[in-house]
DNA sequence: ACAAATTTTTAGATTTGCCTAAATTTATTT
DNA sequence: AAATAAATTTAGGCAAATCTAAAAATTTGT
């Protein structure tokens, strides 16, 4: 039971990407998808996979994949919390839009202080999603799954509220505040194109026009 | 001019060092005292020296030491800057004591993001002084070299207020805690013992007895 | 001034994390 | 069931940051 505290920023990420691959479940994932995810090389990953086999926070047989043990899984939710709450905290304490929090949260995520992420965490009054509608781990490692679907799922005349996206790039995002779309605003799907799939929705009081590509990047709770 | 935000931890915490044992003089500073106050090796403190000369950080000629270049010294300060600012958010806004934050800001104060320190600056209203009392370089590099003296140094009769401390390790903190010594408090010279040089003090209504070690350690701005 | 002590540098290793190129294993086609 | 393609691993190397041991330069003491 190799101590967390001890464990590189690269390791870290690692962990952290493994577990984005593969959810908590012990799906192996493949050298080539954490390769691509973390934009190295295949030959770097198999290192690394040997190194976190041998520390216990991987399972790792030879062209197997990889996938995370126990410790593994905590190590990754403890990362996530973290990066999560530091970008709820860069959102409502300093006032960053939600295109600007990731690339600093990927520093943040790092800084080794139980004692001061429980801080913030209190501070924010302990919340339980980030900016981009994605759960925060509580401390013990347990999250919320809220139950909700790709915008691009719902019937025509089906509705509900904006709770999260799935592309959390920065242009994507930008693109959403340009058109008045946010967590929190009432959608419903007015009209459903067949030849795009685009869509015709209604969103808080205005009518909108949005691609496919859009719809599926966006998720939605249903009203009951 | 190379890139400030391209240098490493590493390079950080040498230019730190440099500034500390240098003062923003181009005094040069002997490689042994770099080595020992990073606890490193001479051998790797001459490497450093090399590379950050080469980035044009630090003068450095074989066997003179090592001085800061006026790129240096902005670095030095902006890394300076970041440290005190972050050790003000700790106390400020996590209560966390001013024997605790030292080690996170070491952390911290490596941070790449010149928006997250502006906020953060901003957040506390722009303090003069961190949690030690030392002074808070401003964005562009200047800051305030408030006159105080060691409490060591004063007069019987004379008194003044209780400014900062030399000594910054958590158990001269703390043991100034255990004694109602804190930044702030009025203090005035009652006695001084010639044989050992220990005083004794007045510190708000109380009285105390402290010894030439911890006077010698304690900064007092002396009343007008 | 010159020998001795001290400081500093150089030379050569080590570890981590990454790379390229080649070999090997596994998966997919014919 | 081969043959071909794709994925993965191995082998060997490189850069950063560190170390030890030995050599060189500087400083100190007589
Ligand atoms: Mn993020
Ligand atoms: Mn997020
Ligand atoms: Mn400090
Ligand atoms: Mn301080």
């Amino acid at each position: 039971m190799t101590n967390l505290f001890l464990m590189t920023r690269s390791e870290e990420n690692y962990i952290k990407t493994i577990f984005h691959l593969g959810g908590s479940d012990s799906v192996p994932v493949a050298t080539n998808a954490i390769a691509e995810q973390m934009e190295t090389k295949p030959s770097s990953v198999t290192d690394m996979a040997k190194k976190l086999a041998d520390k216990g926070l991987v399972h790792y047989k030879k062209y197997q994949g990889v996938s995370l043990t126990e410790i593994g899984i905590k190590t990754a939710l403890s990362i996530i919390r973290k990066h999560r709450l530091w970008e709820v905290f860069l959102v409502k304490k300093l006032d960053f839009t939600w295109d600007e929090v990731h690339e600093v949260a990927e520093q943040l995520e790092h800084i080794k202080s139980e004692k001061l992420i429980d801080k913030i965490d209190e501070l924010l009054d302990f919340p339980k999603y980030d900016p981009h509608g994605d759960p925060i781990p509580s401390k013990d490692g347990k999250f919320m799954v809220r139950d909700k679907e790709l915008l691009s799922d719902l019937e025509v005349k089906a509705g509900g509220v904006c709770v999260g996206v799935k592309d959390t790039s920065a242009p994507f995002l930008k693109f959403l505040d340009k058109n008045g779309i946010a967590l929190g605003k009432t959608i419903e799907v007015l009209e459903k194109e067949d030849f795009d799939q685009s869509l015709h929705i209604k969103i808080d009081q205005s009518e909108l026009h949005i691609s496919h590509q859009i719809a599926s990047n966006l998720y939605v709770k249903k009203n009951n």
